[in-house]
DNA sequence: ATGAAAGCGCTAACAC
DNA sequence: GTGTTAGCGCTTTCAT
C-alpha cells in the first residue's frame, strides 16, 4: 500500500486539503468548517459543504485525536453482559454516552479473568480514552488498587466503591443495602417471623450489600439472622439452594438476592411441595422483563439502572469537560418495591394446607412501594403500573 | 494547557523519545521493542522496557493509528442489548475480540432510531474502525442500503442478511428457520394436529425467518397453517397473545418465537385455565438462563450464540487482515432442541381435564436433540444435561 | 473572516 | 541490529 494514496480499490480517501482544494478554500477552513467554529462566512461553509459531501470525506479521527490530545471517546469496563444488572447498565450508559458525542469502547472483564478490572482499564488507558466507566466490579484475586500505572482520566465507579487508586475518581448507583431494606420489612410487615437470604457471590459488591442490608434490617428489627446461603446469581443455584431450604420448615419467607436465583429458587420449592406464596414468600432483586410472567409473579426490588447510568455518566463527562472545576453532586435516585404474588403472610401454624392451585390472576394488581434514599423510612405505598 | 507539556498535574505524560533518551537508543528502538519486531538485541529490549516501566510509557494510539493508517479496532452495531439474544451476541464478540488484539467499540441502535443501522456505521467509520461487526439489525423506515457513503472496511452482519452495501461484506448465524423447523416437527411428532406461532416483531429479521421456518414446517408435513399472533419479544407482549389464544380451544401447541413471549404466553394460558402441557404444549426460543426453572421448565430452541460470535469473528479479521485474500469458508453451528416439561402430547378428546397440579420433577431429565444444518433431518436424540 | 506554518507521537522506508 | 528521515491528516498558533 503506498503511502497517502489510494487505502483500497483505485480511489484515494479523500482528505481535508481535497476538500480544500475542490471548495477554492485553506485547509484550515475546513477544519473550521467541519468543527462548527464561528467566522467563517455563510457561502463558504456551503462550498465547503458541498465538497466534502461529492469527495465523500470523512473527518481522521486519529488524526484529530493526535493533534488535539482528545480521544472524544469513554471507555466502560463491564463484568459479564449476561447478567442483567451490568447488562441494563452498560444499555443506559451507552444510551447517555451517544448523546454527548463521545464514542464508547468497552472492555469486558470476565470472571475468573487474570488481568481483572486493573487490566482492563489498563487495555484503555492504551486504546486511548478521555474517561473511564467502571460498571459493578468485583473484588480481584489480587490485591485491590494495585495498579502501578497512573490513571489521569476521570473515572466512574457504577455500583461499588473504587476498585482502583484514581486521583479523578466519581461513583455513582450502589446503596443497595437499603434497597434490600424494603424487602425486609415489607416481609416483616406480613408477619414473619425472620427472613432468610440466599446470596449472591460475596466476591461481588452488590452481594455484599445486599447481604448487609438485610442482615442490618434484620438486626434493627430485633430479628433472628439465619445463616447465609450463597449462589452465584444463577437460576441453577438458585435451583439448588431451593433443595436445602425446602427441607428446613422453619423457613417461611426468603429474599434472594436477584430475580434469576429467585426463580430457580421458587422452582425448587415448588418440587419439593413447598408452595410460594403460601408456605414460603419469596422476594427477588432486578425485576427482570419476565418477573412480572413466572408462576407465582415476583415481588421484587426494581433498580434505576437508567437514572443512575445517566446521572453518572453527566458527572463524567462535566469531569472530563472541566477538569479544574468541583464535581457535580450526586443526586441517589428512588428505589422501587413491586409486590406481586410471590410474598404473603406466612401460613398459620393451625390451618391445614390447602389443595395446591394455581395462584390468582395477581399480577395486574401489582402494587408498587417507592422510597428514596435520603428518606429513613417509606410513607407512601402509591399503587400504579 | 501547553502543547506537548503536562496533560494534567505537573508530570508530562512520557512519549517515545523520552524513553528512547533514557534508554540510551533511537526513538526508533523503541518502536521496535513495542512492537516486537526482530532485530532487537536482548540487552537493548531490557533497557528499554526498563526505562518505559521507569517512566510510566504507554504508547499513544492516535498516533499509531495515524502513522500505520491502522485503527486496531473493531466497530459493533447492536441493538437493544436489553434483549437476550443481541446481548449473548455481544458478549461473544467481545470475548473474541479481546483474543484477537482488537478494541472494542460499539453503538447501539435503539428501535425507532431516526438513524438506524446506516447512522451507526457511519459513526463507526467516523470514529475508525477496521473492521464492522452488525448483530442482528432490523429493518430500517427508510429503504435499505441507501447509505450514500462507502464502506470500504469488512463488515461482518450477525443472524441476517446484508442490512447495507458494502463491497466487503461477510454473513454467520441466521438459519432459524431451520431451527424452527426442529420444534416444530417435535410437536408434531407429540401427535398435535398442528402448531400455532407466537411471532416476534416482523421488522426483525430474526423474527421472519423463524416464522417461515414454522411455516416451511407445517406446510412440509401437510399441516394447517393457523393464523400468526405477533408480539414484541417481551413477556408482556406474550401475555397479550396468550389471552387470545386462551380462547380458541383449537389451540394444542404453540411455538414462540422468544422465551421471554413463551413465559407470559403461559402465565396467560395458566391464568385462562389451560394447564401447559396438559391442555397446551408451548415451545420457545433462546435457551434463557432461568427457562428451565420456570414452571413448568420450558421447551426451548438453544441459539449457538457464542459459536456464530466466534467463527464470525475469526472471519472477519481475516478479512481485515488479508485484504486481498478469499474470505474463510462458513461452517455452521449445530443447534439444540431442549425438551423440558411445556410441550407434551395434546389432550385426548376423551378424557376429561385432571385436577391442575404442580408439574413433575421433569427439569432434571431434560432431553436435548441436537441437530447439524446441512443434515435434512435429525437422526440422533442424545440425552445429556 | 481567512491562511501559513508548525507540530501532535508515532510508523515506514531506507541507510548504515 | 540500529539510526535517520519523512510523513500520516489533522488542530493550534499566529499572521493577515
Amino acid at each position: 500500500m503506498t503511502r497517502g494514496t489510494a487505502r483500497s480499490g483505485n480511489t484515494a480517501v479523500p482528505r481535508s486539503v481535497d476538500v480544500a482544494r475542490l471548495a477554492g478554500v485553506s485547509q484550515k477552513t475546513v477544519s473550521r468548517v467541519f468543527n462548527d467554529e464561528q467566522y467563517v462566512s455563510a457561502d463558504v461553509r456551503r462550498r465547503v459543504l458541498e465538497a466534502a459531501e461529492e469527495l465523500g470525506y470523512r473527518r481522521n479521527n486519529a488524526a484529530r485525536a493526535l493533534a488535539s490530545g482528545r480521544t472524544r471517546s469513554i471507555g466502560v469496563v463491564t463484568l459479564g453482559t449476561a447478567l442483567y444488572g451490568p447488562a441494563s447498565l452498560l444499555m443506559g450508559v451507552e444510551r447517555v454516552v451517544r448523546d454527548t458525542g463521545y464514542a464508547l469502547r468497552v472492555v469486558n472483564t470476565m470472571e475468573g479473568d487474570t488481568a481483572g478490572v486493573t487490566g482492563a482499564v489498563s487495555s484503555l488507558l492504551d486504546q486511548g480514552v478521555d474517561g473511564i466507566v467502571i460498571s459493578e466490579p468485583i473484588d480481584e484475586a489480587s490485591a485491590e488498587g494495585d495498579a502501578s500505572f497512573r490513571i489521569d482520566v476521570p473515572v466512574l465507579v457504577l455500583g461499588a466503591p473504587l476498585p482502583v487508586t484514581a486521583p479523578r475518581a466519581l461513583t455513582a448507583g450502589g446503596g443497595a443495602d437499603l434497597m434490600a431494606n424494603s424487602a425486609i420489612e415489607h416481609l416483616l410487615e406480613l408477619g414473619h417471623l425472620t427472613v432468610h437470604h440466599l446470596a449472591g457471590p460475596q466476591r461481588w459488591y452488590a452481594a455484599r450489600d445486599r447481604l448487609e442490608g438485610w442482615r442490618a434490617a434484620l438486626t434493627a428489627h430485633g430479628k433472628a439472622v439465619p445463616s447465609v446461603v450463597e449462589g452465584d446469581w444463577s437460576a441453577a443455584s438458585g435451583y439448588r439452594a431451593g433443595r436445602e431450604l425446602a427441607e428446613d420448615f422453619d423457613v417461611t419467607a426468603v429474599f434472594a438476592a436477584n430475580d434469576d436465583m429467585a426463580i430457580g429458587l421458587i422452582r425448587a420449592l415448588t418440587e419439593a411441595g413447598r408452595r410460594v406464596p403460601e408456605d414460603v414468600s419469596v422476594v427477588g432483586f432486578d425485576d427482570i422483563p419476565v418477573a412480572a410472567y413466572v408462576t407465582p409473579p415476583l415481588t421484587t426490588v426494581r433498580q434505576p439502572f437508567d437514572a443512575v447510568a445517566q446521572e453518572g455518566l453527566k458527572r463524567l463527562v462535566h469531569a472530563i469537560e472541566n477538569p479544574h472545576a468541583d464535581p457535580l453532586p450526586t443526586s441517589d435516585p428512588p428505589i422501587d418495591l413491586i409486590i406481586r404474588a410471590s410474598t404473603a403472610p406466612p401460613p398459620s401454624r393451625t390451618t391445614p394446607a390447602n389443595v395446591a392451585g394455581i395462584p390468582p390472576l395477581v399480577h395486574s394488581g401489582a402494587r408498587t412501594i417507592r422510597r428514596s434514599r435520603t428518606e429513613a423510612r417509606p410513607p407512601t405505598a402509591d399503587p400504579h403500573r
